[in-house]
DNA sequence: CTGAAAGCGCTTACAG
DNA sequence: CTGAAAGCGCTTACAG
C-alpha cells in the first residue's frame, strides 16, 4: 500500500486504456460488467482514490474556498471559523484559513496567494489596517475576475458583493437602552476609532439609545481604543476621573477590562458599575461577575457566509442575482454584571 | 481585467508559442530581450500569475498542509493554528484547515479527504475520539502512502512520525509543587479522563509532587471531566464535600469553574483557596482573581510542528531522519489566584 | 464494449 | 532564439 496510486497504474495492471479505467470507476453503462467488477474491486484493495488536484484542474474548480481574517486566537473569529468550516465540509468543500494579522499588506498578499487558482472564492473580514486605509482595489480585482467575495462583519459600501453582518447599531443600541431602564445615567463607551465599521456602528447605537431616552451625550465619558487587547491606562483614567455608572463595552475584553478596573478601585459589579460587553463568548461567561452581552452569532455568520457562497458557485440561477446582505440579529444575554 | 489571463492567451497575443511565454516570464536566457520585454510588459498589465493548480500537478506539490484539531474556538487551538499559518506563509505554504470536533469518524474523513492531493503533509491533534477508541490505522495509512505527519499535543506512541508536545508531567509537576510550597496541604485535582494523553500525564504530574513531598494521595480529591467544557456538577460535590485549601485544574476552564464555584460558596481566592489552570489563555487573565496557569505556548507549538513539516518536505537530508519528538518547556504564570 | 484524442494550465528536455 | 512534444492525473466526446 505504498504511494498513491493512479488510473495510469492501474490500467497498466490489467492492459486496458485509462479511459476504460477512468469509466469502470464511475460504473459507466459503457463498460462490461465483468471489467468493472475487477477494476474496482483492485481500486478498493488499493483504496484509490481520484487525485483532487487533477480533478481540480479537469472542472475548472477546486472546492476549496479562501478564508480570510484578521486573527483568529479569540471567541469571536475563530466561532466564525467553526461555522464556515462545518458548513463547508458538509457540503464537500475545504477551508483555506489566511490570517491578515490586522494588515493590510498580508491581507493583500493573502488575496493574490489565494487567488491564483487555489480556490473558488472568499469570505472575508477586513483588517484593522485595511478600514484605516480604506483601499479595496485587492478585493475588487478579484471579484472583477469572476471570482465571488462574502464579506462579514468588518465590511465596507465600497465594494459590491454578499455581506454577512450582525445588526451591530441595534444590538448596541438595545444594550445601552437596557442600562438606561435600570436607573444608570452616566453611561460610559468604551469603543475602537471610528474607521473602524463595527465600532463606529455600535458607538452611533450608544449615541441614539442616550438621545432617545433624554440623556445628553457625554464626549468625556466615550474612548476610543486602538488596541484591541490594550486600553487599561485610558479606561482606568476614564474610571478614575470621571463619575460613572455603567459601562458598555463594545468587544468583551474592553467589558471585562472596565470591570477589573472598576474592581480595583473597589467599587463591585452590578452594584456599583453595570457592564455590558459585546461578543458573548468565553471571556463574558469565566468573568466574575460573569459579563452581560451582546451576541453575536459567530458560527451563525460563518454557516451564512458560507451557505451564501456556495450557493452562488453552485446554484446557476444565483449567479446574476443581485448581491444580498445578511444581518444576524444579536440580543442581549443578560448574566451577572447587570441588574 | 476580466478572468484570469492564461499562458494560452498570451501566446495567441503575440503568435507564439506557449512555450515561449513560460519561458519568457521566467526570465530564461533562451529567450530573446526584445521577446522577453514585450511578453513580460503585458503579463505584467493583465496581473498574469500562474495558476496554482497547474503548478500543484506538475510539480506533484500542492504547497497546501493539512491541519486537523479537535476544536478551534478555545485559545490553545487558536493560538496552535496561529503559529501554523505564521510559519507556513512565510514558507510559502497554504493551510488547510479541517475540524474533527472530537470526532474519531469526522477525524478519519477529514484525513482521507485532504490526504487525496490537496496536501502535502499533516499537522494534527488527536479527537478526543480518537483517543478513547486507540484506533490509528487511519494516520497510518497517510504516513505509508508517503505523507509525513506531526502529531501535536494530543499524540501516542502509536504512530511514528514527528511530534511536538509540551512538558505535561513537568509543567503539573511544578503546578502542585508551587501549591505545596505556599503551604497547601488539600489540593484537588481536576482532570481529563485517562485515555487523553495530556490529562494522564498531568495527572501523573500532580501525583508525583504529592508523593515527593510525602502527601499521601487523595483520590476523593481527583474528578476526572469528560465534557471540556462541563463538569460543574461534579466539581461542586468535590468542593462541597471535602476539604479543599487548593485546585489544579488541567485546563483554564476547569481551573475557572472551581473558582467561581468556590467564590460562590463564600471562598474567596486567592485566601481560602489557591487555583492553579494549565493553557494560559484569555480566560486566565481576564477571571477574577486573574488565575496563576501552566503556560502552553500553543503559537510555539504551531510554528515549531509548521517547521518541521516544512523541513522534511523540502529538505532532502530530512527525508530519512529519524523521527523527533519536540518538547516545548511550559512555565507557571503566577497571578492572583495563588499567593 | 474499448480506446485514442483532446483538454484543463503549466514546465522543461529536446529539436530545429 | 523558438516551438513541438511529453507529461502531471483525470474526464469525456467521439471513433471504431
Amino acid at each position: 500500500m505504498r504511494q498513491k496510486i493512479t488510473l495510469k497504474e492501474i490500467s497498466r495492471r490489467f492492459n486496458v486504456s485509462i479511459s476504460t479505467v477512468s469509466k469502470a470507476l464511475k460504473d459507466s453503462p459503457e463498460i462490461s460488467e465483468k471489467t468493472k467488477e475487477i477494476i474496482q474491486a483492485f481500486a478498493k484493495e488499493h483504496h484509490y482514490k481520484p487525485n483532487n488536484i487533477a480533478l481540480s484542474l479537469k472542472n475548472q474548480k477546486t472546492k476549496n474556498l479562501g478564508i480570510i481574517l484578521p486573527e483568529i486566537v479569540h471567541y469571536f473569529f475563530s466561532s466564525v471559523i467553526t461555522g464556515i468550516e462545518r458548513l463547508a465540509t458538509e457540503k464537500g468543500y475545504n477551508v483555506i484559513v489566511c490570517i491578515s494579522n490586522e494588515s493590510f499588506d498580508k491581507e493583500v498578499i493573502n488575496m493574490q496567494m489565494l487567488a491564483n487558482g487555489s480556490i473558488d472564492g472568499f469570505i472575508m473580514s477586513l483588517s484593522m489596517g485595511t478600514e484605516n486605509k480604506q483601499d479595496f482595489h485587492h478585493i475588487k480585482e478579484v471579484i472583477n475576475q469572476g471570482m465571488p467575495v462574502v464579506m462579514i462583519d468588518r465590511v465596507t459600501d465600497q465594494v459590491e458583493c454578499d455581506k454577512v453582518i450582525i445588526d451591530d447599531f441595534q444590538g448596541a443600541y438595545n444594550a445601552v437602552t437596557y442600562l438606561i431602564e435600570s436607573g444608570r445615567k452616566n453611561i460610559a463607551l468604551i469603543s475602537m476609532p471610528d474607521y473602524m465599521s463595527v465600532g463606529n456602528l455600535r458607538t452611533q447605537g450608544y449615541r441614539k439609545a442616550l438621545e432617545d431616552n433624554g440623556i445628553e451625550v457625554d464626549d468625556n465619558l466615550i474612548v476610543k481604543v486602538e488596541d484591541p487587547y490594550g486600553g487599561s491606562e485610558v479606561i482606568e483614567d476614564l474610571l478614575v476621573n470621571h463619575t460613572v455608572d455603567a459601562v458598555f463595552g463594545v468587544t468583551e475584553f474592553f467589558a471585562v477590562s472596565a470591570m477589573k478596573i472598576a474592581q480595583k478601585m473597589g467599587k463591585s459589579a452590578p452594584e456599583d458599575i453595570s457592564i455590558i460587553g459585546f461578543t458573548d463568548g468565553i471571556i463574558s461567561i469565566s468573568s466574575s461577575p460573569s459579563l452581560t452581552t451582546v451576541s453575536q452569532g459567530g458560527e451563525e455568520i460563518g454557516e451564512k457566509a458560507a451557505d451564501l457562497l456556495i450557493k452562488r458557485l453552485e446554484d446557476p440561477d444565483y449567479e446574476n442575482r443581485p448581491f444580498v446582505t445578511e444581518i444576524i440579529k444579536s440580543s442581549l444575554v443578560k448574566r451577572e454584571s447587570t441588574l
